[in-house]
DNA sequence: TGGGGTTTGACTGTCGACACTGTGAGCGTT
DNA sequence: AACGCTCACAGTGTCGACAGTCAAACCCCA
């Protein structure tokens, strides 16, 4: 008897190993909080409630625990990570790096059609946002420049890893930080200069517009802000 | 009977988990060339030889897999990655990234005494480098910059992920691009600019230095070096 | 002798059980 | 009452075994 039927994974599942079904589901549980920051995660206890063995699990675990989404304590207690100023600058600083290198490949590397595309995508994206109608597509402006540079080591960094915490940033602080009006002239300008194979302007403007989001977040999250006159110059 | 004694791990042994001893065996042994690339890797061939349980060495390999020192081909087989020309352009593309950012941050955040004991001991491990006496120590200026740049996100990704790889290529290539003479000199200007807090030149002298490093290792790594010209604009 | 189906082999995925270690509670001593 | 010690519990580390799957070799038949 699975003890929560809603949450157990059924054996046919055609998604391939387990261990990868058991990490999107503990994704998703941190995503939705029902894994709350800072718990204590039991692989025991997960199993169980997946209504599978604790192999799977363990594996999962430490793929969460290698993407830096979990954390090892000392005396082996596995914890969802804790929000801080410090991480969250972190993350930044790492953004800023990676994806303006992406950024910076992606003019250089893209064709014109698919910078077209993406211009009109952008565009579509926005007109859909003023209709209010922002349902299906979650057009994402970020992860379509990383996955245009060409570059898999540094589109698994940034997709595979950092954009996890991202979006858990993102959850955990309402959708106050959205600031997708902002960001949307922002976006175009980074387009623009994409289009005009202008790498070091495209590579400068997406660092910038990551340090305007950066602030924006740290403005919106006091709880989150023992910003010193040192740590804002990211 | 261990079938291979002198592999065989210890039970006693104080290292902690045998997960995290066999992972510095099967990085040993890649490094080595024990473990040849491209070559398929066997759990219950690496369990046998190293006197342990397939848990450990199941995870330990998941764990190369995770910092992609071992891919994941169809099938289920996995292979050590073999190195390619794209794959070294990816790499250094990302060391550009990352530790342009840490020689950004580090010239923000380092004392100057540490500024000074860096530039003290890059200049001592020049002349020991003269002498000859090229034996114990081997510092490492990179390492040293980037665990000094304050973020522990970047440093992991570079220090943990990054650096095996690059360890990887430099030995499967002789010594031939150890460059550390030609090195020193731009070694020396990074940290001026760190010394003088000119935080934007040190980050632009630390990608030109990894760049000139790149077409070092293009260049004497012919079997490598499938290079377009849209490439070399890394 | 060549093509197609079948068998065999090897390897990974998964599981349940045991062993070891740190933790906290409970008890006795001072 | 405070401190130190002991013991049960919880949780992870590790192991051996079973099951499913893909690949290659093998055999049969035309």
């Amino acid at each position: 008897m699975p003890p929560s039927p809603h949450l157990a994974i059924v054996k046919d599942d055609t998604s391939g190993p387990l261990a990868d079904v058991v990490f999107d589901r503990v994704l998703d549980a941190i995503y939705q909080g029902r894994l709350a920051l800072g718990s204590v995660v039991n692989e025991a206890a997960l199993a169980q409630e997946f209504g599978v063995s604790r192999g799977p699990v363990r594996e999962a675990v430490r793929r969460l625990q290698g993407i830096q989404l979990i954390t090892r304590e000392p005396y082996m207690k596995a914890r969802v990570i804790t929000l801080s100023a410090e991480s969250a600058i972190e993350l930044f600083q790492m953004r800023m790096a990676l994806e303006g290198m992406a950024c910076k490949l992606a003019a250089l590397r893209m064709t014109n059609d698919e910078v077209d595309t993406l211009l009109a995508e952008l565009a579509q994206d926005r007109e859909r946002r003023i209709d209010g109608a922002q349902d299906r597509p979650a057009f994402d402006f970020h992860e379509r420049i990383v996955r245009a540079c060409g570059n898999a080591r540094i589109i698994n960094a940034l997709c595979g890893d950092l954009y996890h915490l991202l979006r858990i940033y993102r959850r955990h602080s309402g959708s106050v930080l959205e600031r997708k009006d902002d960001a949307y002239g922002e976006h175009w300008q980074i387009i623009r200069a994409i289009r005009a194979r202008d790498a070091e302007l495209a590579e400068s403007l997406m660092r910038s517009h990551i340090e305007r989001a950066a602030q924006h977040l740290f403005t919106h999250l006091p709880q989150l802000a023992p910003l010193t006159a040192g740590d804002r110059a990211i």
